[in-house]
RNA sequence: GGGAUCUUAGCUCAGCUGGGAGAGCAUCUGCCUUACAAGCAGAGGGUCAUAGGUUCGAGCCCUAUAGGUCCCACCA
């Protein structure tokens, strides 16, 4: 068997290879197995008129990481992967597109509109998907879904059609945000609010029958063509006496009365509202309790429309100027003052959004939103980290309703049907066949579209083929975790939440697993218009998808926020290239032997050490996991690996490879390399899966690929505490003697006789044992195990331990001052290390209180650097 | 206005349920030691924002303060 590594790790090539192997032999596919219990992940589906970026990556290697751990586990593991159709995001593009080629959409004509779209979304809605391949997703790509596939749009007319039988759905005119570039009304959650610098105009309106005038102050001028009162406080003395007059709106002519409210702050600028019910929410909701009319003055393309007299066809911002000219000329304009406040944009397109009552359809959401809400406060479904949870219910509970509908046309549209006779309002799947109410059978369907988020509310169960009772959303519904971004906790999550509660009876999910985001080196968002975004894709392509992987989930905790370096991703790359020639030196020295059987029979010392270690590894990455602390549990890999294997095991078993005299010896090694190798290999798969791969298959050829192969576990057969301290004992050793040696500038090539004196005999047979390795490690031409100090010279170098005394002659090179205050600066160390433990132990209250455990643990502290003490402060005494 | 979160080594961040402060990068000193210079060995560097409190014991829990970031609300 002479498989081997390449020289150089390299990703190039290899990663593809792998990938397409995987493939081929169908690994992420799933099948409904009833003895195998289900793992489900649905993944976040991206847009369409996506392109892979760092936060795509990030939350894919996470929702990779879960699913390729489980699936190791023994779980049947579905990754139901799938795409958006991102409705205006899409028609943005296309309407961008058809604008290049000259053409205007609603020239086109909507089914010509939705061809191309549909063309588009041939030609672009598969790439997002091959660049989610490249970074090793380990997706059921024979189960990939389209939230406008004919499954997904059937979901959507059937939860439309039932919740308008519910009375959960409705249509209405109701105050809406409206986006004016867009041209369509928009959601609550998709409006961001952003500050802006503004002014506060001074107006006064005469009152009718007398010489006054009442003042008020506004942001938004232009909206007095729909004023249609203006309100004070009921209690405000100031104003009591207006309360019931009229005012007369100046230029407009319209007469309005003044309205008592208790919504008017009394505090805040003059104690005076004027009331737009047609375009404010909350004016809206006064002009309800007065019964004022509504008067719209906009346009759809936000221009005055023929309710603005004069102004009609002006833009807004042209209007404003135009009446606040105006006003100023007729005395009206009392006085304008600077003003910051909020404006509400469009979280699309940035474009100012206007306030319209329209008639829209909507969710009710008050009754729908309570399953969601107990879910996570009795923690059926659990969001990770905890405090999401704030959010999530700050938002739950000022929940208003849903704004569904959309004015564009590549979506799912609305199954709402007119009666081409009577009007009357049919709801159904499909068109109907007779009106209910004038028995005429022509009906045209509602133009609008339903907002994306509709149907990716249903994504959990709609990918499981609902509403048909399929045998797959039997077994795989609830799914486990929904790994996501905290920005969409609103748009999606809680959507999703109730979906599944009142579609299904049941949560989508058990757990949230929330991720933030990935900014630049700068700590800013990574964006377009900054031009600062990284791409993943040449990330991966610089030095693989591995050590992209690495360093997206390495230091960072759920839901925080993290920066991303290229010096970073370099670290990954070089911990690759360790992991990579570890194995290598592995496989050379495996080269032509056989290790047989009994191998295992004959572990030294060092060996069981380091099972021991790779034991309590297991344990505990294995638990961090199912805790989702994905970056602490792969900190512990990287550690483990580089640290303990590479740094010390090797080494010290390079003495035994080497040697062929004691070939039970060499087997024993042999046996541990490869062994421990490899479990650390699968503890590492979730996070790199290429070179793991590539290093498993050709390492071994009794398991076919890591990624099936069943992840390690805790056993007591590899627990070995003994050892484990005792090879601690003897890295002590060396690392004080490299220490020793370094801060007296010995050359490494200078050699030196290496005493080990210890009364006790378990120590000296500890070094007996290990004298093969421990001797290169100490830079020892020879090591001496000795009970006293008999032949030492004088003037050795020391380095003292727990129960042993490490002695080094130098003979010419000893500087006997600087000897000593070395050894002073280790007493006065230890004295400290002493005063510490005996402080802790003669406090009463700490033997009464502390666990057992600890008081044990301190005692054993202080006998240990009482002896060592003991002998610095002996041998100082000797050298002076 | 409400809420969340952060403040730990020069930089970027970990630190899971309270029990002697860690990583990567950067800096300094030795090493091309037959897996790896994308490496090895060693070193320096922290009053864990500040002030109180709880506790035998606090980076971690509680309160307040200061500064930063974010979310929600929107007072016209």
């Amino acid at each position: 068997m002479s498989k081997e590594l390449a020289k150089t790790y390299d990703p190039h090539g290899l990663e593809d290879r792998i990938y397409k192997n995987w493939l081929d032999k169908k690994y992420f596919h799933a099948e409904v197995d009833e003895r195998k219990k289900p793992f489900t992940i649905v993944i976040p589906p991206p847009n369409i008129t996506g392109q892979l970026h760092m936060g795509h990556a990030l939350d894919n290697t996470m929702q990779d990481i879960l699913i390729r751990f489980k699936r190791m586990q023994g779980y049947n593991a579905l990754w139901q992967p799938g795409t958006d159709h991102a409705s205006i995001a899409t028609e943005v593009k296309i309407i961008e597109k058809l604008k290049e080629e000259g053409i205007d959409k609603a020239d086109l004509g909507r089914e010509k509109f939705l061809e191309r779209a549909w063309d588009w979304k041939k030609e672009y809605g598969g790439r997002i998907i091959s660049q989610l391949k490249k970074l090793g997703s380990s997706c059921d790509w024979d189960r990939e879904r389209f939230t406008m596939d004919e499954g997904c749009s059937k979901a959507v007319e059937e939860v439309f059609v039932k919740m308008h039988q519910k009375g959960y759905i409705y249509k209405g005119a109701r105050i809406i945000n409206w986006c004016p570039v867009c041209n369509t009304s928009i959601s609550d959650a998709e409006v961001e609010y952003e500050e802006q610098a503004g002014h506060f105009w001074h107006i006064k309106y005469p009152i009718v029958g007398t010489d006054d005038a009442l003042i008020f102050a506004t942001t938004r001028p232009e909206t007095m063509l729909g004023d249609t009162a203006v309100a004070v406080h009921p209690d405000d003395e100031r104003y009591k006496h207006l309360i019931g007059k009229t005012l007369m709106i100046p230029i407009v002519g319209r007469e309005i009365p003044v309205v008592a409210d208790e919504y008017v702050d009394r505090e805040f600028g003059t104690g005076t509202v004027k009331i737009t019910p047609a375009h404010d929410p909350n004016d809206f909701e006064v002009g309800k309790r007065h019964g004022l009319a509504q008067i719209n003055i906009l346009n759809d393309d936000a221009t005055i429309n023929a309710n603005g007299g004069k102004f009609e066809g002006m833009d807004r911002y042209e209007a404003r100027e135009a009446i606040v000219k105006e006003l100023d000329e007729l005395g009206y304009l009392v006085k304008i003052e600077e003003h910051v406040h909020n404006v509400g944009t469009h979280d699309r397109c940035k474009t100012t959004v206007e306030p319209m009552v329209k008639q829209q359809w909507f969710v009710r959401m008050n009754e729908l939103i309570q399953p969601a809400v107990r879910a996570v406060k009795n923690g059926d479904i659990r969001l990770v980290p905890e405090r999401m949870e704030k959010t999530y219910f700050n938002w739950t509970d000022n929940i208003r309703d849903w704004c569904i509908s959309r004015q564009l046309w590549w979506g799912h549209r609305i199954p709402a049907y007119y009666c081409d006779k009577c009007g009357e309002t049919v709801v159904s799947k499909g068109m109907p066949a007779v009106c209910p109410k004038c028995g005429d059978t022509h009906f045209t369907q509602d133009p609008d579209t339903l907002d994306t988020w509709f149907s990716s509310a249903l994504w959990p169960f709609s990918t499981l083929g609902w509403p048909e009772e399929t045998k797959e959303l039997k077994y795989f519904y609830p799914t486990d975790v929904l790994v996501t971004g905290y920005d969409i906790i609103f748009f999606w999550v809680i959507r999703m939440i109730f979906s599944g509660y009142e579609q299904m009876g049941d949560k989508p999910f058990k757990t949230v697993l929330f991720h933030g985001l990935v900014r630049d080196s700068l700590g800013r968002k990574m964006s377009k218009s900054l031009g600062n975004g990284i791409d993943p894709l040449e990330v991966i392509e610089q030095y693989g998808a591995d050590a992209l992987r690495l360093t997206l989930i390495t230091g960072n905790a759920p839901g925080n926020d993290m920066r991303f370096y290229y010096e970073r991703v370099e670290n990954s790359r070089n911990f690759a290239n360790k992991v990579w020639n570890a194995s290598r030196f592995i496989l050379m020295n495996m080269e032509g032997k056989e290790i047989p059987d009994n191998a295992a029979d004959n572990l030294e010392p060092v060996d069981q050490w380091i099972f021991s270690k790779l034991n309590t590894l297991i344990k505990e990455v294995t638990d961090n996991m199912e805790h989702f602390e994905l970056g602490i549990a792969v900190q512990k890999v990287y550690d483990f690996i580089w640290d303990e294997f590479c740094d010390w095991y090797i080494e010290m078993v390079k003495p035994r490879l080497y040697n062929s005299d004691n070939q039970e010896s060499q087997n024993a090694a042999l046996y541990t390399l490869k062994t421990v190798l490899l479990d650390a290999l699968r503890l590492l798969h979730p996070y790199m899966p290429f070179i793991t791969e590539e290093i498993f298959t050709t390492m071994q050829s009794e398991e076919e690929s890591i990624m099936i192969s069943a992840w390690p576990v805790w056993q007591e057969a590899r627990c070995f505490a003994k050892e484990e301290k005792e090879i601690e004992v003897m890295k002590e050793a060396v690392r004080g003697i490299r220490n020793v040696r370094a801060e007296m500038n010995v050359a490494p090539s200078k050699k030196a006789q290496v005493y080990v004196v210890s009364a006790k005999k378990e120590v000296r047979d500890i070094f007996e044992n290990g004298k093969l390795f421990f001797a290169p490690l100490a830079y020892a031409s020879e090591v001496i195990l000795q009970t006293d100090k008999t032949g030492i010279a004088d003037d050795a170098v020391s380095v003292m331990l727990s129960d042993a005394a490490v002695y080094m002659p130098f003979a010419e090179l000893v500087d006997i001052a600087q000897e000593i205050e070395r050894l002073e600066k280790e007493e006065k160390r230890l004295q400290g290390e002493i005063k510490r433990a005996e402080g802790m132990l003669k406090n009463e209250k700490f033997l009464a209180k502390a666990p057992e455990a600890k008081v044990a643990e301190e005692r054993e502290k202080l006998a240990k650097y009482t002896q060592m003490l003991e002998q610095v402060k002996e041998r100082i005494g000797q050298l002076k």
